[in-house]
Order: C-alpha cells, then structure tokens, then sequence
DNA sequence: CTTGAATCTGACACTGATGTCAAGTTTTAG
DNA sequence: CTAAAACTTGACATCAGTGTCAGATTCAAG
C-alpha cells in the first residue's frame, strides 16, 4: 500500500512515516518513479512504534528492540544481547513508574470530577 | 524552607521550580533580602505537580485543576467549572488510553526480555 | 495527452519543560 | 568583616517528534 493509505489506516501522518524511515524504523519497497509500497504488515508495525513513542522510548532504542519482537506476520526475530536486555529492563521499570504516575494522576482528575458532580 | 531544600526534597530542579512560579502553579513567600520562602506543603504540591505533567497535562490545565484538588494542608477547595470538568474528563480518558498503550509496551519489553533470558 | 490527486525531497518552525551560563545579590558560617 | 555558599533574574540552547510549506515528480483516470 501507499503512504496516503497507511497515513489513514495508523492515523500517524506522512510526515511521521518518513520521519521513521530515516530513523531505520520503518522501510518500504519503492515503484519504479521512487513512492513507498509498504507491506499490509507495515500497519501493525506502525501502530507498534507509536506505542512505544508514547512510551518514551527513543528511536534509537525503538530501532535495537524491532529486531527482537515477534512480529504478526511471525518473520525471523533476533533475539536481544545481554547490553540490551539490560536496557529494555531500565526501560521497563521506568515504564512502570510511569504508569504508577498515571494512575495516581487519572485518580487526582476523577476526585475533582467526582466533587464537581455531585458540588 | 528555601528553593534548594525542596529542589533537594522533591527531585525537581530549582529551574523547574522558578519556572512553576511563573507559570502560576507554585508561588512562595519572599525573604527580606528576594529569597523564595516556601510553606512545608509545598513538596506534597511540587510531587502533584510533577506526576500531573508526566501524565501530559500542560501547566495551563494544571493552574486550573490545582485549586480545585483537596489540598494536603485540606485548604479550602474551588470546585470546578461545568466546562472545566468536561476538559478533565477529556483528560482523564486520554490518561486511560495512555496507560493502556503503557501497558502494552511493557508486556512487549517483557516478551523480549523474557525471551533473551530463556533464548 | 491531459489533468488532478498523490507522492517525493528538503528545509524551516514549533512545542514546552528543562539545562545551562552569566553577572549580581543575599545569606550564613567562621 | 570576610569568604563561601545559596539565591536572584535573564537569556539562550536543547530535545525529538511533528507540522507545514515549496517546488518537482509520479500515478491514475478520463
């Protein structure tokens, strides 16, 4: 498919998808006159990267881990180094503080909605 | 206490905590000499703070959300605004979809890790 | 062939909290 | 009194993904 489509079916812009590319997140086949053909695979994976943008990790970080996922379509997926593993461990645990946060967060904005109701 | 105590107490920077000020989220008593002079309740405030801009919010939204929170100091509570709780709820359901994207990208990081150390 | 939609590359701007540095003032300890 | 530590304001930089615009090219349909 084309960036246009998997612009719309993501809902991450054009813009963002080539930025990936760049990144050495995301690559496409090319038509002869140069446009991106992405694989129907192509659509997960985008949604996979956003995850883990929101997530904060860097795309230097996102581009290590790819490799190691198991992907949907089941491709050959390398397996992370002990240095890596070691990361993607301090990555995890500031994810789940994160969340801690979140959470504290959504619960603080539920006591003023909750107040506000019933005020 | 002054600002290098709570920077020291809260883990937040004395930048940040100048720039809070600015923004209308902290303010501070002044010594004689310009000195910021804060209250105790100030380091319960500042961890708020903290926790409600890693959730996303951005400090306008937080200026208006802080009068509203029951207070540690249980200080006297507005209640918010019709329109006001129609943008924390806003908030507050982008704050679920966010830690449910959380939690997906941790269980990819476990998957990974898990796989290494079994790989 | 023609035309309009889609895509290409490249460049520049922005966001918004935070880092950092400079020059000057206040505070505190000896 | 004095020196060091802490604090002040102000300005500029940074990050990293994303928005946006311009000009050129390709694609698909009539």
């Amino acid at each position: 498919m084309r960036i246009g489509e998997l612009a719309r079916r993501t809902g991450v812009s054009e813009r963002s998808l080539r930025y990936y590319e760049t990144q050495g997140l995301l690559r496409a086949e090319r038509t002869p006159g140069g446009h991106r053909d992405y694989p129907e695979a192509a659509v997960d994976r985008v949604v996979r990267i956003q995850e883990l943008f929101a997530a904060g990790l860097h795309s230097s970080r996102i581009v290590q881990l790819l490799p190691c996922m198991r992907d949907t379509d089941g491709g050959p997926s390398a397996v992370a180094t002990p240095r890596l593993v070691e990361d993607l461990t301090a990555e995890r645990d500031r994810i789940d503080r994160m969340i801690a946060d979140l959470v504290r967060s959504r619960d603080t904005l539920n006591e003023v909605i909750e107040a506000a109701r019933q005020g």
